[in-house]
Formats: C-alpha cells, sequence, structure tokens
DNA sequence: GCGACAG
DNA sequence: ATCTTGTCGC
C-alpha cells in the first residue's frame, strides 16, 4: 500500500474502516536492541488554510538539537474528532522526509493507539513511515484513568498518564514499533521544565513561523 | 436522540 | 488548533 492511500478517504465510513484495518498492523514492541538517540519532535502550528510544520532533531547523548526543519504547507482536510491523522499524517510526512538525519524515534502530538479504533495520529504516521513512533496527547481521547494507567472498555492498558510538577498530564500511548514502557521511559527521559522537550522546541518552532513565515 | 470529541 | 486581557505566581 502506498503512503498516499493511507492518508485518502472518499467518506468518514471509509476512514473508519482504514484506520480499523492499518490498527492491526501497528507493531507495540522494541525492535531488538532499540537503543533511541536521535529523537525527533514534530508540530503544526495554523492560520487558516496555512499550515506551518516543524521538526528539531535532539541528540539524547550529546544533549543538543542537531538538526531543524520547517515548511509551510496547506491543510487539505479540516479536523474530525478521531481522525486527526488524515488532517495532520500527510504534514508531518512531508517535514520527516526532509531531514538530513535518520532520527531513531518520532514523537508526536496526539494519541497513538490510546484511540476509539486504536489507529490515532501517532500511528497513522508510524505506519507511514515505518519508524519507532509515540504518541503523547495534552488531553485525553478514548480510555479511562485509572491510577496511571489509561484503559479502555475490555480493560486494556492503553497508555500512560504522565503527571509534571506544574501540575499538568501528559497521555503517552504506542505510535508503533515501540513499547509502551520504552515510550514512557524515552518520554520521561526527554522531559524538562513540564515539557517533552523535542515536542515543545516543535512546538515554538512552528509557532514561531506562523508569526514569521521568513524564518 | 444525547453527549463526547487528540489538534 | 485558534480566538483573546488581565492577572496570579515564581
Amino acid at each position: 500500500m502506498k503512503i498516499d492511500e493511507l492518508f485518502r478517504f472518499q467518506s468518514i465510513a471509509q476512514a473508519t474502516s482504514l484506520q480499523r484495518d492499518m490498527a492491526s498492523k501497528v507493531v507495540p514492541v522494541d525492535n531488538s536492541g532499540f537503543k533511541p538517540r536521535l529523537m525527533c519532535g514534530m508540530d503544526v502550528a495554523y492560520d487558516g488554510e496555512s499550515a506551518f510544520v516543524a521538526a528539531v532533531v535532539w541528540d539524547a547523548e550529546q544533549k543538543r538539537f542537531v538538526e531543524k526543519a520547517s515548511a509551510e504547507e496547506t491543510a487539505n482536510q479540516k479536523y474530525i474528532p478521531s481522525f486527526l491523522g488524515f488532517r495532520e499524517g500527510p504534514l508531518l510526512v512531508s517535514i520527516a522526509r526532509k531531514l538530513r538525519l535518520t532520527p531513531d524515534v518520532f514523537f508526536v502530538d496526539g494519541q497513538g493507539v490510546a484511540h476509539p479504533r486504536r489507529f490515532g495520529l501517532a500511528s497513522h504516521f508510524g505506519l507511514a513511515v515505518e519508524k519507532p513512533t509515540v504518541g503523547v496527547a495534552k488531553s485525553l481521547l478514548y480510555g479511562k484513568p485509572q491510577k496511571e494507567s489509561i484503559v479502555d472498555p475490555d480493560g486494556r492498558d492503553i497508555g500512560r498518564i504522565i503527571s509534571v510538577d506544574n501540575g499538568k498530564k501528559f497521555y503517552v500511548s504506542v505510535g508503533h514499533r515501540i513499547s509502551l514502557e520504552t515510550a514512557v521511559r524515552l518520554t520521561e527521559d526527554c522531559t524538562v521544565n513540564s515539557h517533552p522537550l523535542p515536542l515543545r522546541q516543535a512546538h515554538l518552532d512552528s509557532v514561531r513561523m506562523k508569526g514569521s513565515p521568513d524564518l
């Protein structure tokens, strides 16, 4: 299946079945010997139809950003709750391809499998690029909080709630090719001042671009 | 029909 | 996400 087929749909019914089908292809475990060093954070800021996309690559060893990419594109699909992947997925795939480096893991602002059909933006993106991906959302879309876990109606553990010092919470779930345990550990390890560093920087960059499309 | 609803 | 002022707190 070609990548563009992952993001095109003619009806909500078709998009729904595509999500259900692709969800079965999500790999919720780590690649053997997975020791990520280059972590990419991506985010999008909007101004009407214009989408300002940013990606940053954080080197966990050197503890510094080693690459940044950005682009102004056009948002094709409108936002429909539980179908965010169709709107932002294409934009994230595009910016990820502009990177010179090959990140070991990608962080996406949104749900992974903590989704009604187990196929949130992070999983959608992860399947498209076949790379380890973590979903970090700022609010809950699906499932119920039970202690530090996000549990689905069948009682399955589909994500983790990370509470940070400022009182806010992050909802972490598997995007693709990573285990929930590793996804949580990596997110916690790169969190500084209540924010996952790669996502924080990508967010700041996309918002800054929106204000000054030149830079 | 009613309520919920990532970004 | 975005629309928006002042305001509380470190």
